[in-house]
DNA sequence: TACGATTGTGCAACCGGTTGCGCAACTATG
DNA sequence: CATAGTTGCGCAACCGGTTGCACAATCGTA
């Protein structure tokens, strides 16, 4: 079939063992024999067989990335794309491939995960996915298999894991607001089962705090993590005796939502109501009027997955690590209240 | 390490080629043997090794899939995520892996792809780019190495592709609104050096043609393919002597500027001049008025893809395949007149 | 009972690389 | 000139499976 060491070895003259050394660059090989087999590998146009290779290195030079089974809101920002791109020019930098795996639902997900590790198809794993309870991780900690978390996850310390500060996102909105001159912030989210979701509540929460404002029940609403659910929470927090004049929503697209149920009102945005988004969905801009929202470096939480990843799999240091991308806000229209409107 | 073949003869008292034959349950082998190794195989936690048997079977079981190295539009639609979805679910039901490169110029996206070919590491791959000239694609020709192209390219019969239905889409796109009474329709889109622009001008063209409508070239605008070309071109539209009454947008993002564009001038969609996109963005559905848009099935066109070359690496069927993935028409009120508003 | 056909299993080579170790040739030293 | 130390390369085993072929055991039949 195709040229293989061997090929090379009887060309050049010399003993196969000697070509691989001539590809590992190993200093016992002389300057002489090193080019005359360069060159010949260069005229018969070989490459090593990665398979061979990872066979006989017991090592795949490969990272597996498992990705969620159902893309839920995947769908309306390009998390993935972005956390692919990120992980992919980590990986290629630093001379691995990446294996992507998936499945149709939890069961199957775990099955594929298992199988990857099982038959050593990967040196590594990075998990797109952040449960609460997770048999695939329970199997890969007890296994002492190496991976890494994307989204911050309950076992926190015994496991590495990347994730954007959504903590501090959750704040930096809030307080946004405040210094906006607002009092009555509401707060609208999906479910606290997703980790991130609480987080940023939490950022909300202490925002007020700091400012002194007085945490209301009455301003915090969850739904369904959609547009249809953004919409419903907002129209609840209309039908509020007090009515907030500001929302902290935790997606953009609940916040699209919201921001129909607003209108729908009759009430003008931001100067009846101003609202917050995060993800910083790339229609986020184009919404009338823009809306401000948090931004998540996406590409960065991949390509830190993998660079943690990596480092783990080529030192022995078997101390996790825990890495937390920063946030930014953009301030658009649909927060800003009149008087520094001018500005723009 | 772990656990090998060799172990589980041991064990089971047979020879490592029955253990073998085991696994790949070779009708010479007993019952009474199977159930004996398989028993063992179970208790000892044995998987045999995926790269030894990649080695000696001369086959990866695995597909690459080439990602394009700028993201470009996909940051509005999700056409990666579902892409991958769709692939890994072809994959995953016939058994292959699949392993994902990408590069952060068009030249390291060539190398890249090269090694995974020239270090077989891959059995065939799948490309995601449909550029007009790409080496890349000479290349894999020349090694009569497997591949399929997502998108249609110009050496239609000699390869692999899989493309949506471009032309079909802009025609079904236009009739619409020609049955709304239009006479006067507009053709928004980006250079036409991107094949399914092109494709998608053509059916256009044949729906004019179709309901004797003459083509004016005054109502073609090509832009950059973003949400500000959208604007610009629907500005020039609008500055025309005569109006049209209707535009054809090959791409939501550009015609959310359309939309932009239109109500800057004071005009309402649909009354004034009705809109109709492509791709149907996540967020057609949720900006004002709902934006009628061409469905693509992005998924199918990744799983038929994985198919399309898994049949080519299982059969020695050497016949080059092209499928066309059919799209919808989803009319949503951007493009619906009065009179028919009411029936929503 | 003897012999050919059938069935079940093992031996050993092979897939394409890597690597420990040994040995020959060369250089330096007394 | 003999011996010890260095340098450069090859032999052969190994990574963990697969598979062609040989051979022993069992069965059917004359």
């Amino acid at each position: 079939m195709s040229v293989t060491i061997k090929d090379v070895a009887k060309a050049a003259g010399v003993a196969a063992s000697t070509v691989s050394r001539v590809i590992a660059d190993n200093p016992r090989i002389s300057q002489k024999t090193k080019e005359k087999v360069l060159q010949v590998m260069k005229e018969m146009d070989f490459y090593p067989n990665a398979i061979a290779r990872s066979l006989a290195n017991r090592s795949t030079k490969t990272i597996g990335v498992i990705m969620p089974h159902s893309s839920e809101q995947v769908f309306v920002n390009p998390f993935f794309t972005e956390v692919m791109r990120g992980i992919g020019m980590s990986a290629m930098k630093r001379g691995y491939n990446v294996l992507f795996s998936t499945g149709s639902d939890i069961e199957e997900e775990y099955r594929s995960t298992s199988k990857l590790v099982n038959e050593q198809r990967v040196d590594g794993l990075i998990l797109l996915t952040s449960r609460i309870k997770d048999k695939t991780i329970d199997e890969l900690i007890k296994k002492k298999f190496p991976f890494v978390v994307v989204g911050k996850h309950p076992k926190l310390e015994n496991i590495n894991w990347v994730d954007n500060n959504n903590q501090e996102a959750g704040y930096t909105a809030t307080e946004h607001l405040i210094k906006q001159g607002h009092k009555s912030i509401g707060f609208i989210g999906g479910e606290f089962t997703y980790v991130f979701m609480g987080e940023r509540f939490k950022g909300y929460k202490k925002a007020l705090d700091s400012f002194s404002i007085e945490f209301s029940k009455e301003f915090l609403a969850l739904e369904e993590f959609l547009e249809e659910g953004g919409y419903r929470a907002m129209k609840k927090l209309l039908s509020n005796k007090k009515r907030p004049t500001a929302v902290v929503v935790a997606d953009d697209l609940m916040a699209f939502g919201v921001m129909r149920a607003i209108k729908e009102e009759g009430l003008r945005i931001p100067q009846d109501i101003s609202v917050v988004g995060f993800n910083d969905t790339p229609l986020a801009s184009y919404v009338d009027p823009p809306l401000t929202s948090v931004e998540i470096f996406v590409f960065d939480l991949g390509y830190n997955a993998s660079e943690v990843l990596i480092n783990q799999l080529e030192q022995e240091d078997d101390q996790k690590k825990h890495i937390i991308v920063p946030t930014r806000l953009k301030i658009r229209k649909s927060s800003i209240t009149v008087r520094r409107q001018k500005k723009l």
